[in-house]
DNA sequence: CGCTAGCAAGACAGACCTGTTTGTCAATAT
DNA sequence: ATATTGACAAACAGGTCTGTCTTGCTAGCG
């Protein structure tokens, strides 16, 4: 349950949007990319600095040198993995054919692919919230701000199906939500499909 | 993020199903009922028993007589909560009138009262996941377990309706896993109708 | 060669962690 | 009245945590 970080985690393969496992230079971006794999893989209060420090190949005071504290390493890693599993995800979807509809289901399907990664560790916005469900004010606001990324492409898409933004944009995102969680916690990436099948319904409702 | 849990903190009220807030006789059950409120509402990870000693009014050695480990006590608090969150949904759903199709959308119905509630934490179950997500196959199985019951009811409800009993029970899994993720990030209830809605519209299709 | 700047390595402080142990006290049972 | 049980309090051991600071190496440059 709470075990201790192992010296030398998973190295894996990963999707092709994350940091993780690509080979970075410079030293900040080492160490953003081993903070990444060492707080998404293992959860970010059970990871300690030294472990970062070790798995970058950078010294601990280098990495303090560049984030001011573990804190700022976190908002930090936060914000860059939301980056860049935002643009991979606008990247996949912009590559489907047909119209609102077909980008809306398309989505599920993207889902999937990421699901279907082996080192599938769920949201990382989701799982650092769950770390600290009651206070943790400042990470609800990060992941909100990257929500409202989502948001405002889901609402562009149902104003193009002619139907109410706000209502749609809130049943795709319980919908992605729920999808994330569920494949997260069985490692089976057949509920991309089961979201897929309600919103289809719903849309053609 | 990862601040140190207050020495005193929510005590407020809480839903009725919950062991938190309620008067507890024996030593045992105080610890229990501590332990749940302090890693449901601050995390597993952040909260250390010598807290959960004093906020229950035991002594340390006394915990550690009756949970052999930190770790057996998180399965303890697992299994007690996520029993009696199962419990009080079962109650109010053999509360609801109508067929098979009445209780499966009233499900979200009672899922709104629980975001409602201004301590909602979220499935502990879920946060208990998402705070190793690679690791911790203990956790996953508790958890399996715990969803393997609310599934057998969904699938219930699905043959009764003539329909395939797994497809539907994956859908309903996604959309009520979503809403409990989407309500938690936001604080905001509404996204038990959002599921409904979806969900309506599935079982209409 | 000599100098400097940057970084790795590691010691360190102060706090917190889990889990154990010892001693004391009160209530109960025999 | 004595023995047993259960629990509290407190200290302790051994380890880890974050964050700071010092030391020494090395690479680049005049």
């Amino acid at each position: 349950m709470l075990d201790r970080v192992p010296t030398n985690p998973a190295p894996g393969p990963r999707s092709d949007w994350s940091t993780i496992g690509r080979p970075a230079r410079s030293a900040r971006e080492r160490i953003l990319a081993a903070a990444t794999e060492l707080f998404c893989l293992h959860g970010f209060a059970t990871t300690g600095v030294d472990t970062i420090a070790a798995q970058s190949g950078a010294a601990k005071s280098t990495l303090y040198k560049h984030f001011a504290s573990k804190d700022k390493l976190i908002e930090a890693v936060l914000e860059a993995e939301g980056a860049a599993w935002r643009a991979w995800l606008f990247t996949r979807l912009s590559a489907v054919e047909g119209g609102p509809q077909a980008r809306l289901l398309g989505l599920f399907d993207v889902l999937e692919d990421w699901f279907a990664d082996e080192n599938y560790y769920g949201c990382p916005y989701i799982n650092a919230i769950s770390e600290a469900p009651q206070v943790d004010e400042r990470t609800r606001c990060l992941a909100g701000t990257h929500k409202a990324h989502l948001l405002t492409w889901l609402r562009s898409q149902a104003l193009e199906l002619g139907r109410d933004p706000d209502e749609v944009a809130r049943v795709f995102v319980v919908l992605i939500d729920g999808a994330i969680v569920a494949a997260q916690a069985t490692r089976d990436p057949i509920f991309a499909q089961s979201a897929r099948d309600a919103a289809e319904a719903y849309l053609a409702q």
